[in-house]
DNA sequence: GTCTATATCGGGATAGAC
DNA sequence: GTCTATCCCGATATAGAC
């Protein structure tokens, strides 16, 4: 094996580790020796990757953003109505989320942190590309006369954003409350959102009254 | 003054303090010497109320669990019709996170946290009560012909809940992101998210068909 | 009950051999 | 590029005077 690939490959088993711990106890929490040990390295060796605690955790938090910078693309080209479709990306962002858990948490840590301008950088690098394609796609459901035009797309995209990722931060506590039957489920709970969601955003046909 | 006065008082003052920080930068974040000097006593005299450092944070966050246990009282008594209520309650809970945001961030970060143990801690203790109560007057709702009865209340309360939460946690970010207009107005946000649950959970009387 | 001073430990980061 | 050994500092926690 070739000197400068073994370094490639010791950095990035470096980097590695560190996403897993950070994610797992946060920042503060672990120490370089912790990951040191981790990864079978000498903490020496990571500060000869790594300048810096700091720009170990920046690197890792770069790493996530990129990985989470995944497809609703599914859901863009997907098929079927616009039903389907709003399903089919709301099972597939929240699958990711939960696979990509590790990654998913690192991010969702640096949002709940709120460090002074960290805000507008996660928005910028991380969300906008995304949020923006599904407002887009919203904005085209509803030119299609999928759902309602007068609701505000961007309004819609939070919901449907905010939804999965509360279910995603809130999963271990709501498997502790009673009768909840989609704890572990997430499926279900996608399947029941949508049930709400399509009837309360298709268009009023025949305007309905309050009961 | 009385000494014992001024002993519980410095000692509340201590524990008010330690919630500001820790709410602010999270527990590994802050010393005790930080914690010391924001209150203007001595680290010493912190030891001398809080045995240890874990001890003092467990009373802040037992402090931030007790602050929160407030009313969603004032939509089971509320006045006008189901919908209003259930608008009520979100307007109520949402202002009362941001009023209350000390408590709600140190709740929310032990959420995010994810320690083990702590999540059914955190279930039972503090919003297990609030929880099932949500989802007693969802249920009565429901009774009442006002919100459609095929629906899980469980479900229900948990997207109430979650749609609140999710705002006040993500805030900054959407200020950050294009086109939010709800971005520092909760009221707005409130009404638009009632606008798609109050189509999408009433009771279907003319049997819509998708388009 | 409150302070100053101190003990002790673990943190991030560096030096220098190999 | 990787290691062992070390520096230096700030952390939690304690001792003991007032």
């Amino acid at each position: 094996m070739p000197p400068s690939s073994r370094n490639e490959e010791t950095l990035h088993h470096i980097l590695d580790t560190a996403m897993d711990l950070f994610a797992r106890d946060g920042f503060d929490s672990i120490s370089m020796s912790a990951i040191a040990e981790a990864a079978g390295v000498s903490k020496a060796n990571i500060f000869h990757h790594f300048k810096s605690k700091d720009e170990l955790y920046i690197q890792s938090l770069r790493r996530a953003c990129d990985a989470s910078h995944s497809s609703l693309e599914a859901m863009a080209n997907g098929e079927g109505d616009a039903w389907q479709r709003i399903e089919g990306f709301l099972r597939a962002h929240l699958h990711q989320m939960f696979q990509q858990s590790r990654d998913s948490r690192l991010i969702l840590r640096e949002v709940v942190e709120n460090r002074p301008g960290t805000a507008q950088r996660l928005a910028q690098d991380v969300f906008r590309n995304n949020f923006n394609r599904l407002v887009a796609i919203i904005a085209e459901c509803q030119r299609s006369g999928a759902l309602r035009s007068t609701l505000d797309p961007v309004f819609v995209s939070t919901l449907l954003l905010g939804t999965n990722v509360f279910f995603f931060q809130s999963q271990e506590i709501l498997q502790h409350l009673e009768g909840v039957d989609f704890g572990n489920d997430p499926d279900r709970y996608v399947r029941q959102f949508m049930d709400i969601f399509q009837h309360g955003t298709l268009p009023i046909e025949n305007s309905q009254e309050e009961v």
